[in-house]
DNA sequence: TATTGACTAAAATGGTTTTTTAGTCAATAT
DNA sequence: ATATTGACTAAAAAACCATTTTAGTCAATA
């Protein structure tokens, strides 16, 4: 069979795989479900993906990328460094809200047994990292921003958004702390800007 | 038997209690090694508390309130706000660090089974909320703080400072994000001060 | 009022069997 | 060769049952 269609197979899988483990989760999904759901044996899905957990990290992995497409058309856009900030963090609150995959890697317990989906975690926070410092740097080019120290700067946001991860997308919390959150933002770009206006 | 006495026996139990849930947590620890330890049976704690969970939550009680006892001292003392705000939050991590039964009502096993924490934990918020806006106003009285509003500024301050506390206290971050904590405090304080030195 | 210790009911634990499920592989089809 | 199948295995999960532990009670007692 052509290469084309090997990978129209592959996507399949991961397309099916994608609707089980949002829906139920990486344990609650069977391979069976996943295979039966589309018609083809079991053992068919062992020719694309070596584990259950290769497989897991592939849906994983084309939903952030999906979510990192969608930030970089933020990061992209030439709009000044304060509403690119803002814009940022929001979106992708509401995109990571949305993502239910990864809100499973959140959770204590897959925390701490799983360690096959580190990679991706990491790739998403280097992304994340860079856009970031991108913005940042930019904004001191420009003279919007007044930082002492880009990277220094850039952890603290990383620690912040991260960190609110969990109250929001486990402990539900999104729709309470929604007004916060821009209170929040505010607070980081206030403390950012320079006073050229 | 004295009043003077009932209260000793009860702070005899409360310590002992102390002792083992801070050391074993709350489902590990039974009610009769905590009675053994102070050589009583068992049924003489259901004299003075009327359940296991009624037993913790002194426990909880106390322990948050030695917290909050040293950190009034930081508000009390007659320094400038923004020293005060990050002297506050720095000895409010530490304090909530060595706080172990307060962590157990973080995990997440603990936080949807048991409600009858909520009470404690509540008050400790809004104790929280109280001094953080006690500086800021005196910030915005003596005009070191530039603040649009006090309360939402309170809110933003509260979410960031309780989001941090799983990744710290329940992940054990506590080491690798200490940089990074006095990076926060100085972009909080740098937002809101004012201008006038 | 305070304390005891035997008591109960419910939950936790341990061990065993059964079922489910991830992963393999030889056979087969394309 | 490249895909796909379905029966197979080993291991994990679930279900089951017996036993033990433990939270909580209470009548007796100091």
């Amino acid at each position: 069979m052509s290469d084309i269609e090997a990978k129209e197979v592959k996507n399949i899988i991961v397309e099916s795989a994608t609707l089980f483990f949002s829906k139920y989760g990486f344990y609650k999904t069977t391979m069976d479900e996943i295979a039966q759901h589309i018609h083809k044996a079991k053992g068919g899905i062992y020719y694309y993906f070596k584990s259950k957990e290769e497989l897991f990290n592939e849906v994983l992995k084309q939903e952030l990328s999906n979510v990192k497409a969608e930030l970089r058309q933020v990061t992209g856009r030439n709009i000044d460094p304060l509403t690119a900030l803002k814009e940022y963090m929001l979106l992708r609150l509401e995109l990571l809200n949305n993502s239910l995959n990864y809100h499973e890697t959140l959770k204590a317990d897959f925390f701490d047994k799983y360690k096959f989906v580190k990679d991706v975690r990491n790739d998403f926070h280097l992304f994340e990292r860079n856009q970031i410092t991108f913005i940042l740097e930019k904004g001191m080019r420009e003279g919007y921003l007044n930082v002492t120290n880009v990277n220094s700067t850039v952890d603290v946001i990383m620690m912040i958004a991260n960190s609110i991860e969990i109250p929001l997308f486990l402990q539900n919390r999104y729709k309470e702390y929604e007004n916060t959150i821009n209170e929040l933002i505010s607070l980081i770009t206030n403390s950012l800007s320079s006073n050229k206006k």
